[in-house]
DNA sequence: ATTATATATTTGCGTAGTCAAGTATTACGC
DNA sequence: GCGTAATACTTGACTACGCAAATATATAAT
């Protein structure tokens, strides 16, 4: 049973990753967002001056950059965040986060914090710190 | 720092999804596999006489019913599964390995496995386990 | 200064998957 | 038995990406 481990692991968190996509995905939808457009306004929300350059946020949320692109445009055309240029390089864009952006993102994030809640149910929040500090060194 | 942890913990683990799909994913693109695609070949493999049902097999997987239709037609068409019908039930479809799609299944086993221990190397044998516990319950 | 190279983003094209509707088949109520 | 409902799967239409090539701009080497 203790063999195996790093395989089973990861299929483990195969299953787990497509619970919360399904769980908190669909508490999202109820936004119009889904989970990456959440984690975009997230990362955007937490970024000094709410603002930050296209690259950055790729990177961070784990996608490519032109997944950047594609999921920025339709949040541009709604007015959630906002295409800034930067004076000293022509080259990068900055994203900002529009009032109306902010406000989307308040409100859903109380959806994705009950859903996120309710995932961790089985776990007591002892159990919810540890497991916090076994993911972290994998990041 | 330890409020929001719920919140932090599916943020967490939707990077941590991310790494496991380009690294594991990866590894396995060698094989001309997708990661959902060895999931199946996977579960096809531990079944009871390496047959399933398309609906069952979905379900283990975490993918829809569509989803595997589409994920094992190209499958079938270079002979890594076999398509088998129900004698009690016309409606349900067998999928069956085939030997080549062991073959190939115990050969990507080996890539899976090596991509699998090099992401928990930053984990020792007995926090890789305390992992596993604390996911199971998530599942 | 000029050419070559490196960086930031976007676009074309392809793959993977979803949902809702369609098709076939089986089971159920009466 | 017969119509209605449920089940298993597939298909059509769509979204969400990724990768490689294209574009624009900046940096470095001479």
């Amino acid at each position: 049973m203790s063999d195996y481990i790093a395989e089973n692991l990861v299929i483990d968190l195969m299953n787990l990753q497509s619970i919360i996509q399904k769980k908190v995905g669909g508490a999202l939808s109820m936004h119009g967002l889904g989970l990456s457009d959440y984690l975009v306004l997230n990362q955007l929300y937490l970024a000094p001056a709410q603002k930050m350059r296209r690259s950055e946020l790729a990177e961070r949320v784990g996608l490519s950059p032109s997944g950047i692109t594609r999921l920025l445009n339709p949040q541009e055309k709604i007015g959630l965040v906002e295409k800034e240029a930067n004076a000293r390089d022509a080259r990068v864009s900055l994203v900002t986060l529009s009032a109306s952006g902010k406000t989307v993102y308040e409100e859903a994030k109380t959806a994705f914090s009950e859903a996120a809640n309710n995932l961790f149910t089985a776990l007591d929040a002892a159990k919810q710190d540890n497991l916090s500090s076994l993911i972290k060194p994998l990041l």
